[in-house]
RNA sequence: GCCAACGUAGCACAGCUGGUAGUGCGUCGGAUUUGUAAUCCGACGGUCGGGGGUUCGAGUCCCUCCGUUGGCUCCA
């Protein structure tokens, strides 16, 4: 592809005067695949530019899983995509050399004189006097740095995979522009295998698994993003639930509840209201008030006035836990001997996303929060944060999620947005620096990612898709101890300001569970299995013994699903097993008779004849343990 | 919120240039009583996302709203 010229990426078109170590960049390494990907991005920008003359190229990187380029043109669908690919495949073919060509200022700016976003680049990035360099390949060319492949023979084995829209460097309030993203490989035989991965990967969305495994629902007249959890997909919660709650006992955390709502002044109080208006529900405001507004002739603009002075009250749906727990830290006078103050909660909140992002049951409008607030003296901040995220390693162990990067946000040097005193933001930073270090695993700081008020550690997963989500995150906070006035006697006799962390192992239910239903395909480990057995009968004779292991199955709380009806054994088979359930039980004479069953399990494979009360008490063990998928067979 | 595409029975889909809807699976009924990836026959089921318009006539064309998908922006 390209070559490492004194550990810096050159490609052929370099000139090499000196003596120097040179080491080749084949397909084979990210490096390579980096600069396969952003030379075909300037092929499709190539190709683009012949099959629509007004088109003007602006920027176009490679990316993880392709490239994209972004045009300003006409936009343009799907379809179109078919013939500007096989263009590209024409220029590949035609193999012309990639040429480096160094300009000066002048000279680069007259090749792009008739492109707004090429010279605003050479403005923004381009110093003055130093030019800068420019790729050619036939009569086409592109501003850019390279290195690139040396021909475009080596593009053949791309394809266009969607087009979408994007603003010009990423601006709400600048031009949109026509993106169009793609995949390249090497071979024909990778790319090939990548689209086939991609297939793949499109059969364990959450959003079909879910239907099909009818683990939830989403409904358009509930409203968007409001999941539904059906009983198939509630029992998984649940165990999930049950799990983190038996860890939350062992860590001293203390369980509480809370209401979904709550007063306005408390999120005044809290900062939230109306500072983060746009991404609430709007307020409920009390009947009788709203009436007598009403009968005053109060428009719409001037009750959300008076509702941001303060001069009215409402309710507000909680777009978070925190308030809440911070009034219950504050119900009572608080020593040092109570610290740390780790309340608990499985709390839902509700936030007004934007209409275009949500999606499936990762990004929602209402969600449950594995939530806890730990209330802290500043000494504490470390060994708590780490006992947060350990937590967090357990459960991502448990459940054998090892693709997760995670993040330690750090303020933003160049901001002012952030509360709170520097030092103690130093303090915390390290906190959470030696804590994600002591997690052995990848982890990469971030500036600017911390909220507000205060540095954080996330734990971010990918989707099938490739998108990223965060799921669980550690959140260390100065902020709302302050607006609360909250405080604890301290050894000293005097009072001190606590420091709150927020927490959430899972994130949220709803997208830690669609993530779960991608990581395991549906087939979920037996513990998590919403029915583990599903008894099958040979023949509607079988029926009243196949009831009777259902009934010995559930009294030691296994989940069971009968199917007795009149179906060969061959179709229940193969109804059942779109269900993925970790075990199906089949009965005949042969079992009826000896008080045994037979399984077949998600492979296919099958054991006969195991005793009942063995298979229950194996079962059972297999479900405590939390295996990590069904063994039996 | 913005751009684009899409929206036909529970699910997956067909319906060409406008002439009042089809297939498979599922469901229900009947026959069959079956040993590890589909037994046979039959029936029900949709006013084609909602509303408006063009037209003698619209699932098919136009407008608008809602929703879905892919991005962008945002994410306390």
């Amino acid at each position: 592809m390209a070559a490492l010229v004194d550990g810096q990426e050159k490609d052929m078109s370099h000139e090499i005067k000196h003596s120097c170590t040179v080491e080749g960049i084949k397909a084979d390494s990210a490096a390579g695949m980096y600069i396969l990907r952003h030379s075909t991005a300037h092929l499709l920008a190539q190709a683009v530019t012949e099959l629509y003359p007004n088109a003007k190229p602006t920027i176009g990187p490679a990316i993880d899983r392709g490239f994209y380029y972004d045009f300003a043109m006409e936009s343009i669908t799907e379809a179109d995509l078919k013939p500007i690919q096989k263009k590209m495949q024409e220029l590949a073919r035609r193999n012309f050399t990639i040429e480096r060509l160094e300009l000066d200022d002048r000279d680069l700016r007259q090749h792009f004189a008739t492109n707004s976003y090429k010279l605003e680049i050479i403005d923004d990035k381009v110093g003055e006097g130093t030019g800068s360099t420019i790729y050619k390949q036939g009569d086409w060319y592109d501003l850019c740095l390279g290195p690139h492949v040396p021909n475009t023979g080596k593009l053949m084995f791309c394809k266009l995979t969607s087009v979408s829209s994007a603003y010009w460097r990423g601006d709400q309030s600048r031009e949109q522009l026509v993106r169009i993203y793609g995949i390249v490989e090497p071979t024909k035989d990778a790319l090939k295998q990548t689209l086939h991965r991609m297939e793949e990967a499109k059969k364990r969305d959450h959003r079909k698994l879910g239907r099909d495994l009818q683990l939830f629902h989403i409904d358009e007249e509930v409203g968007q993003g409001l999941i539904l959890w059906t009983p198939r997909g509630a029992v998984i919660r649940q165990e999930l639930q049950h799990f983190i709650g038996e860890h939350l006992t062992r860590q001293g955390y203390s369980q509480v509840f809370t209401p979904h709502i709550g007063k306005l002044d408390l999120y005044r109080k809290s900062g939230h209201f109306p500072y983060y208006q746009d991404s609430q529900y709007p307020p409920l405001v009390e009947k009788d008030l709203m009436k007598k507004l009403s009968d005053e002739g109060c428009s719409c603009s001037e009750l959300s006035n008076m509702m941001k002075t303060g001069d009215i009250d409402g309710y507000m749906l909680k777009p978070m836990n925190c308030p809440h727990h911070v009034k219950i830290y504050a119900s009572q006078a608080r020593s040092y001997r109570d610290l740390p103050l780790r309340l608990a909660e499985f709390g839902t909140v509700y936030r007004w996303e934007q209409s275009g992002e949500i999606s499936g049951m990762t990004r929602v409008r209402g969600f449950t929060q594995d939530d806890a607030h730990l209330f802290v003296t500043e000494d504490q901040i470390g060994q708590e944060v780490l006992g947060c995220i350990e937590l967090v390693q357990i459960i991502f162990d448990k459940l054998g999620m090892k693709d997760y990067r995670v993040r330690v946000g750090l303020r933003d040097p160049d901001s002012s947005k952030y509360v709170g005193d520097p030092a103690r933001w130093d303090k915390a930073e390290q906190a959470c620096r030696a804590a994600a270090a002591s997690l052995g695993v990848d982890w990469s700081e971030e500036e600017g990612e911390a909220a507000f008020y205060g540095p954080k550690i996330d734990f971010v997963v990918k989707d099938v898709i490739g998108r990223e989500w965060q799921l669980g995150t550690v959140q260390v906070d100065y902020n709302l101890p302050e607006r609360f006035d909250l405080s604890y006697k301290g050894s000293d006799g005097g009072l001190h300001r606590p420091v709150m962390i927020h927490r959430a192992p899972f994130g949220s239910m709803e997208r830690f569970c669609g993530v779960l239903i991608e990581h395991f395909a549906g087939r979920f480990p037996t513990w998590l299995s919403p029915t583990q057995c599903h008894i099958l009968t040979i023949s509607q004779k079988h029926t009243e013994y196949a009831n009777s292991v259902a009934d010995q199955l559930k009294e030691h709380g296994i989940r069971v699903e009968i199917d007795d009806g009149d179906d060969t054994i061959g179709k229940k088979i193969r109804t059942h097993r779109k269900l993925h359930p970790a075990y199906m039980v089949i009965l005949g004479d042969g079992e009826a008779e000896n008080n045994t069953v037979s399984l077949r399990g998600r492979s296919g494979d099958q054991v006969a004849d195991i005793p009942l009360t063995e298979f229950v008490s194996n079962l059972r063990a297999e479900i405590d343990d939390k295996s990590s998928k069904p063994n039996l067979v």
